[in-house]
DNA sequence: GCGGCTTACTTCACGGCGTGATTTAAAGGC
DNA sequence: GCCTTTAAATCACGCCGTGAAGTAAGCCGC
C-alpha cells in the first residue's frame, strides 16, 4: 500500500488532461471556454491544456460558432481517427470481434461461430485471436494504432495483480465449464497489444451507462436479463466491482428461501424464476434447443392470450420487479436499467407489472428517486461495452499513447 | 458540475496532509522514514508535511527507537488534546451525547431519556442541545476546540445540498413518525458548531469500520441486526450512499416473495422474519413491552433446549445466512460484520447456522472471498461512530481547523 | 470603413508543489 | 576518537494552475 498515487505535480496534470479529454469526449464539441466552466479549470489552464491535446493530435479544432458581437468560440472535439479500440464479445454460441473509432463507429466486425470445442478455452482464444487479426487486416490498421482489446466473457473474471497488463487474468465461467482459465495467459501469446478482460454483462452494462439509457447518471444499476440474470452497479460513476470482481450477482438474489433450485446449486434464485432458460423450461410448450425462439414464442402465446404464457410473464414480472426492488434498497440509484436480449424482447410488455411490483415492494424513499427504464442498446452492444474498457483507460490516464514501440514488427 | 475539484496544487497539499495524518491517525505511531513509506510521499515531503502538522500543533513526536547504528527514529502520533469530538446517538428510548478527544475517548457522557413526547422531533433536538452544552460545561470545552458535532438518527437522511454545512439536512424516519423533520435547521438553531447527521445504524457501522470488526478491509458490509434489520456497506473503503443517502436498506430484501407481511407494509422483506421485533412477537412467550428483555427470554429458552425457541432461532439463522449470502453476491465484500444489539445477543449462537445457510446460498467464487465475522463495539459504539463523522471530515481536510472565530462567543 | 465594443483566447509572472541529491544530525561499533 | 550507519532537514529544480494583462477576432454605430 502507497498511498493514493497521487502525489506528484504530474499526476495533477495528468487528472487535467483526464478531464478535458473525457469532457471533451461525452459532451461533444465545445469551446475552450465551456471547458473551463464545466472542469473548474481557469482560462489559462485550458488553454495550456488543450494545446497540448491538440499537439499530440489526440482533439481537432472543429469550426467556430459566433458569440454575439465578439470574438467566436472555436470548437473543439476529440479526434475520431488517432486511434482506434478492439472489443470482443465472447458470446454463447460465437465469438465477434469489433473494430472501432474513438467516436466507437464500426470498422469492421468479425463474426466466428463456436463449434462443439467451444468449451474449450484455448480453442475460444485462437478464435479471439483469428477474429482480431482479420479485423486489423481489413482495415489495413497498424497495431500501434490500437489502443488496447477490451474482452467480454461469460463467467466471473479475476483480474489479478494490477500492473501486470492483463496477464493475471482468469476467468471462473460455471456455465460454459470454465474453471480458473488464464485467458491472460492465452491471449497474451498471440498479441502485443494492452488486453483488458471483463464479465459480458459488465461490458454491456458499460456500453449502456456510456451510451444508452444510462447516461449521465451517477448511480445506477443495469439489470441484464437474458439466459441467466445479472447486473452491473455503477456507483458514483464508476462501475463497482468489489473486492474480487464479482460484485452484481444479482441473478442468485433469493427470492424464496428453500424454493425452486437454480442452476447455481442453490435454491430460490430469482433467476431460476425469471431467467429465459427457467422461463422456456417452465412453459414446456416451445420447441426445445433454441432458447431465443422459445422465449419469442412464449411471448408470442401471451401476448395471444394463452392463460399459461400469462400467468408465467405476470409472475415474471412480479418477480423482477420485487429483484428491482431490492437493487432499489440496497444501491438507492439513481436510475433502473434494463438490459440484456431478454430485457429487449420481453421488456416492452414486462415494464408495467415491474413497476407495479417494484412500487409495492420498494421502501418509498429510495423508489421515488428511481426511474425504471428499458435499455436502449442491442446485443451487439457488448462488443462496444467491451471496446470502453481500453477506451475508459485512455481517458483515464489524459490521453497517453503508451510507448509500444515493441509493436512494430510484432503481429497482432 | 465543476469537475472534480482537484485541480491545484494546493489541493495536492491538502491531500498530502490528509494521508499522512489518516496513516498516523489509523497505523498510531509512526516515524518519518514509515511514513514515507507508507504513503508513497519522498522523504523531503514528508519532513516538510509533518513539519507543517506540528508547527499546527495537529501532532506531537513521541520518543524515538533505536536502529541498529544510525540516528533513532523520531515517532510521531496525532495529538489527541487538540480538538474534540461530539458524538449523538437518537435511540429509541433516549437520546445520548458523548464528548471525545481526536483518539476516541471518551471525556464525558450525558444521557437523556426520552418522554413520551419522543416523536416530537423540535422536543429530541432540545434534549440534543442541552446534552451538548451539559457535556461542554462539565470538561471546560470552549466551542472552538469542537470539531463538529455527529448526529445518529432513526430513519433515512437527506443530507440536503452539499455545502450548507449541515443546514438542510431533512430526516424521513417512518418507525418514529419522522416525516421530513428538518433536523438539520432545528439543530443550527441551538449551536454555530458544524453539524453532521447520519442515520445511526450507519455510524454503527462507520464505528465498526474504524475500530472494531471491520478494520482494514477495503470492502466491507456491516449488517445491523437490531429491532429492524440494516446495513451499512462500505465500498473502496468509503460509505456507500447512492443516489439519495439511502443505500443499504437490507432489512426489506425480500425473501419470501408474497410471504409475511413486514412494518414497512411490504411482503417477505428479511426483517419479518428475523428482526428482534418480529422473533419475539412470532415467539409469543416473552413478556410483552421490552424487546431486549424479551430477545435474551428467547435466547434463554433456546439455550435450555425449547423446541420453539430452537427451531425460531435456525431459521433466523437460515434467514440471515440467505440473506448475507445475497449481499456477498450483490456487494463481494472481503468481510461481513454482524453488529447490532440483537446481532450482540444471538451472533455466538447464530453464526454456526448463519456460516452454514450462507455457504449453501452464496455463489462460491466470491464467498471463498469473504470472511464473516461477529462485531466487537457494544451499542454505545453509536455514539461513537457518530462523532467519527466530524473526524472523518477533519482527517479529509488534512487537519484544517475551520476558521470558526465567530464562535468564541457564541454559546454552543 | 473606421474606431470602439465585446467576447474568446493566449501569454506570463508568481506562488506553491514534490522530487531527489546533498547536507546535517544522532546514534552505535571498534 | 573516529568511522559507519541510519534518520531527517535543506535546497535547487522542474512543473503546475492561477489570475492579470495582453492579443485576436468578430460585431455595431456612425
Amino acid at each position: 500500500m502507497t498511498g493514493r498515487g497521487w502525489n506528484t505535480v504530474r499526476d495533477l496534470r495528468r487528472g487535467s488532461r483526464s478531464t478535458v479529454l473525457r469532457r471533451l469526449y461525452f459532451d461533444g464539441p465545445l469551446s475552450r471556454q465551456e471547458l473551463g466552466a464545466l472542469t473548474g479549470l481557469s482560462a489559462g489552464s485550458v488553454s495550456n491544456v488543450t494545446g497540448e491535446l491538440l499537439a499530440d493530435g489526440l482533439i481537432e479544432e472543429c469550426g467556430s460558432v459566433g458569440s454575439d458581437g465578439g470574438r467566436p468560440r472555436t470548437m473543439l472535439r476529440v479526434a475520431a481517427g488517432r486511434a482506434r479500440l478492439v472489443g470482443v464479445d465472447v458470446g454463447e454460441t460465437q465469438v465477434r470481434v469489433g473494430l472501432f473509432d474513438l467516436t466507437r463507429t464500426e470498422l469492421a466486425a468479425s463474426d466466428r461461430p463456436l463449434t462443439d470445442r467451444g468449451r474449450d478455452a484455448g480453442h475460444v482464444a485462437e478464435l479471439i485471436l483469428a477474429g482480431l487479426a482479420d479485423v486489423l487486416e481489413r482495415t489495413g490498421t497498424a497495431p500501434g494504432a490500437v489502443l488496447g482489446v477490451g474482452v467480454g466473457v461469460p463467467g466471473i473474471v479475476d483480474q489479478g495483480a494490477p500492473g501486470t497488463d492483463g496477464l493475471g487474468v482468469v476467468v471462473h465461467g460455471q456455465t460454459v465449464g470454465w474453471d480458473a482459465v488464464p485467458l491472460g495467459r492465452l491471449l497474451r501469446a498471440g498479441t502485443a497489444l494492452p488486453l483488458f478482460v471483463d464479465n459480458g454483462a459488465k461490458t454491456l452494462g458499460q456500453a449502456e451507462m456510456w451510451f444508452g439509457a444510462g447516461r449521465g447518471a451517477r448511480h445506477a444499476v443495469v439489470a441484464l436479463f437474458g439466459s441467466g440474470v445479472g447486473a452491473c452497479v455503477i456507483a458514483d460513476g464508476a462501475r463497482y466491482r468489489g473486492a474480487s470482481s464479482s460484485a452484481g450477482e444479482w441473478g442468485h438474489t433469493k427470492v424464496h428461501v428453500g424454493g425452486r433450485r437454480c442452476r447455481c446449486g442453490a435454491r430460490g434464485c430469482l433467476e431460476a424464476y425469471v431467467g429465459a432458460e427457467a422461463l422456456v423450461e417452465r412453459w414446456g410448450a416451445a420447441p426445445p434447443g433454441d432458447e431465443k425462439a422459445g422465449l419469442a414464442a412464449l411471448l408470442a402465446a401471451a401476448e395471444a392470450g394463452e392463460p399459461a404464457a400469462v400467468g408465467l410473464l405476470d409472475e415474471a414480472a412480479e418477480y423482477l420487479g420485487a429483484g428491482i426492488a431490492d437493487l432499489v434498497n440496497l444501491f438507492n440509484p439513481e436510475r433502473i436499467v434494463i438490459g440484456g436480449w431478454a430485457g429487449l424482447l420481453l421488456g416492452p410488455r414486462l415494464l408495467p407489472g415491474i413497476r407495479a411490483a417494484a412500487t409495492g415492494y420498494a421502501l418509498r424513499f429510495p423508489y421515488e428517486h428511481a426511474l425504471i427504464v428499458l435499455g436502449t442498446l442491442g446485443p451487439e452492444a457488448v462488443t462496444m461495452g467491451a471496446a470502453t474498457l481500453p477506451l475508459s483507460d485512455f481517458l483515464d490516464s489524459g490521453g497517453r499513447t503508451p510507448d509500444r514501440s515493441h509493436l512494430s514488427d510484432a503481429s497482432a
